[in-house]
DNA sequence: TGCCCACTTGACACGGTGTCAATTGACGTC
DNA sequence: GACGTCAATTGACACCGTGTCAAGTGGGCA
């Protein structure tokens, strides 16, 4: 709080002015990126997909683009979750929504008849949604290295490795 | 550490007599718990195995054992490593590790020609590594209720259908 | 002129980690 | 039986970060 004063030039005690707690700065600042990098608009291809398997495409894209952005902000809400409730329900609420966008790419699969036989929808929407999730986004461009594009293009292709079925179903 | 000290039934300054620091004592938890559990025969039927198929099956297998035991400590050295070098470099070191074991295995899989062609070794260790990891193991079991059976069986089967070819290369 | 309001200054409480000094008590040794 | 050792105890304190509080300052507007 210091610091984030220091470069806001002000003091400590007027930020605490705009923010009453630390976990409630940090949502704001999520809400603010949202707004500022016009999240929602990044989602219109996902929701607008002709197909399933461009749907899950589409989703994967726009999660993928985004998750750079609110990385900082989302690491130290994660980190803050182990001790603060207030942290801990926003991100939470966080992962909820964007599973529900996983959700949404599985079950236009499985509309399509797409969808693997290998996997009823709430295990492949636990998987895609893990496999999604901003650790491992971290561990392979942070820690092992990778361009944001082949992050993305490896998880396109592995989604659809795993959740599309070779053949329509049925 | 008062906690910790209360359930020894010592003071927290006696527990300090014996780990100087957090980080140290969480540490030694690990080499402790690596003991207790026997931890390097549950590697033979990895290390021994047949073929690369079998090695990664076994490895996955023994890791995914393993991940219960350690989750607590293992869950206190990650959240550390944010703030605290000791834990971070402890906790690097034991992901180092872990990333031999998926190395070993990826390379089994070359040896015997049956590596998928849309991976180079490296990244396929990248990616093994990440999908193995503690975070993605809390993810399916606590977030989505997996029992330990499903989580090992699926990432047992997720690992054939993303690393193994479909008939061997060349 | 006078008020409001954002902000400042400076102090303090609390909890957690880590440190230090003096003391206690059990143990084996001479 | 006296002695030293060593683990542990008691009780204090420093430091850091979060969050709180009270009193004061200064600019803008009615």
């Amino acid at each position: 709080m210091t610091d984030i004063a220091k470069r806001a030039g002000i003091t400590r005690q007027a930020l605490y002015l705009h923010f009453s707690t630390r976990a409630e700065l940090l949502i704001a600042s999520t809400h603010h990126v949202d707004v500022v990098r016009a999240v929602d608009e990044r989602l219109v291809p996902s929701r607008t997909a002709a197909t399933g398997i461009e749907r899950l495409d589409a989703y994967i894209d726009a999660w993928a683009s985004y998750i750079p952005e609110i990385h900082g902000i989302a690491k130290a809400l994660i980190s803050m979750s182990d001790t603060d409730d207030a942290a801990s329900v926003a991100w939470a609420d966080r992962m909820r929504a964007m599973r529900q966008g996983c959700d949404a790419a599985i079950n236009a699969l499985r509309k399509d008849k797409m969808l693997s036989p290998h996997y009823s929808p709430k295990q492949a929407t636990d998987l895609l949604w893990t496999l999604l999730s901003v650790r491992n986004w971290e561990s392979l461009t942070i820690e092992c290295g990778w361009s944001q594009k082949r992050y993305a293009d490896t998880m396109r292709s592995l989604a659809r490795r795993l959740f599309v079925a070779e053949q329509p179903t049925h």
